[in-house]
Order: C-alpha cells, then structure tokens, then sequence
DNA sequence: TTAGTTTATCGGCAATATACGATCTTTAAA
DNA sequence: TTTAAAGATCGTATATTGCCGATAAACTAA
C-alpha cells in the first residue's frame, strides 16, 4: 500500500508530531500518561488496578507508548516501572505548541 | 473526580485530546494543518495541487479534520473553501498545552 | 527444583483506517 | 440541454488497531 506515499516526503516535524499524536490517539493511553506524569516520577503495573482492562492490553498500550518515546521502562527484575521521558515529552510539547500556539512565544493573539 | 468506574468512562478532557489526537496522527492531516494555519484563513482544494494524493483520499482526509471540529468548511459552489476552525484550534492548544505543560501558564520549570 | 509473581507475547477475531478508481452531485458556463 | 469542474461518496482491497484469554519468559523465594 502507500505507493503515492513515499513519494511525499514529509517534513521531520509533521513525521513526530503524527507520531506523538497517534500515541495520544486513545483515551486509555491518555489515562496512562497522566498517571505517570502525576507521579513524582516512575510507577509500575498498578496500572492494571487502576485501569479496568485485561492486563495483556495494558502491556500493549504501554508498548505503543514506548514505541513513541514518551516513556520509558526500566526493568527491576520481577516488575517494570515506567516513568516519562521527559526529553521526549518537551519536545512534544514544543512541537505541539509551535503547531498550534504560532503565536509569539507565549500566548498567541490573532483574533 | 471518578475513579475506576466503568470500562468506557474517561475524563472529558482525555476523550477530547485523543480525539484530537486521533486527527493529526497521519501526517497528511498535520500537513493539511498547517497549509490551512499558514493562510490569512480559508483555503481551498489546491491541496489536490499540493499533495500528490488521489483527489478521494484527500477528500476523506479532510472530513476526518471536518469531524474533529479542527476545521470548517463553507460550501462555495463549485469549490469548498476550508479552513481552521479558531476556537477549536485554541482549544486544542489549551489542552495539549496544560497535558504536556502543567507549568505556569507559560513555560514550564519542572525538570 | 518447584512455585509464585510480574510482565511480555502469541493467536484470533472484529472493527477501523488508508488508499485507490469509479461514480454521483452540484453548480456554472457553453 | 449539454458539458465541464470541483468535491463528496461508494465499493473494495489491504493494513492496522484494539481487545481478550492463554501462554511464555524472567526472576525471586521457598
């Protein structure tokens, strides 16, 4: 498929930002996210008491979150914690911001 | 706030910035994005000049932007002009804004 | 070694997404 | 009326998602 495709280059930004956005695509990956951003730092699989899904979709949904960069997993032996990647998750919001803020830096005021 | 209630009941705000987000995750709709954003405003199907996408694909591309509100259309005869839809836009700047900020109102200093 | 805990991965199925060409639909012009 | 142009929509093929239960893998503790 996607034979037009690869003919279009994309700008860098428009690949990431894309990318970020379908990490962000579903409302449980939301829910994850913001519980591990709510946390000092690192948290682990209380996600699957917090979030009523079978366990084996919760991996997957983190999976694709790694896949994305916006998290990170260190594995301490029988458990994993995950925790932001906060490098990632500046440039997310710098990228998000430029796209849709324009404005000047800071709070932008056409209109 | 809710906790863990039922499998399907997210915050609104999580179900607003995935269904957002669910819009610019392909590249073509950043990339529509932001030909619409860089007009004064409205803009047209010269976007079938710009990207080299059959004219259908386009077309279903911009009615998934039509559906996550982040654009509008006024139906001009032969043509369609689109263009972004402001308020929502400001919107979506507000909430991706405070999920990936959390800082103060402008620029953020957690490390 | 065996058993238990935590997480990842597999297999399968239904639903959605992506892309295309072909075909409407609408409206203006010939 | 006929023709042309711009877009939307349809039909269809394939790819990707999302979900689950079952099972594998990695490690600890007994």
């Amino acid at each position: 498929m996607q034979r037009t495709l690869n003919s279009l280059d994309y700008a860098a930004d428009e690949e990431i930002i894309s990318s970020i956005a379908k990490a962000l695509a579903h409302p449980v990956r939301v829910r994850i996210l913001k519980l591990l951003d709510g946390e000092t730092c690192c948290f682990t699989g209380e996600l699957t008491e917090l979030i009523p899904m079978a366990q084996s979709t919760i991996s997957q949904h983190l999976k694709a979150l790694l896949e994305s960069g916006l998290i990170q997993g260190e594995i301490n032996p029988p458990k994993v914690k995950y925790c932001i990647n906060r490098e990632r998750w500046r440039k997310a919001e710098a990228l998000f911001g430029a796209f849709f803020g324009e404005g000047s830096g800071c709070g932008k005021f056409n209109e």
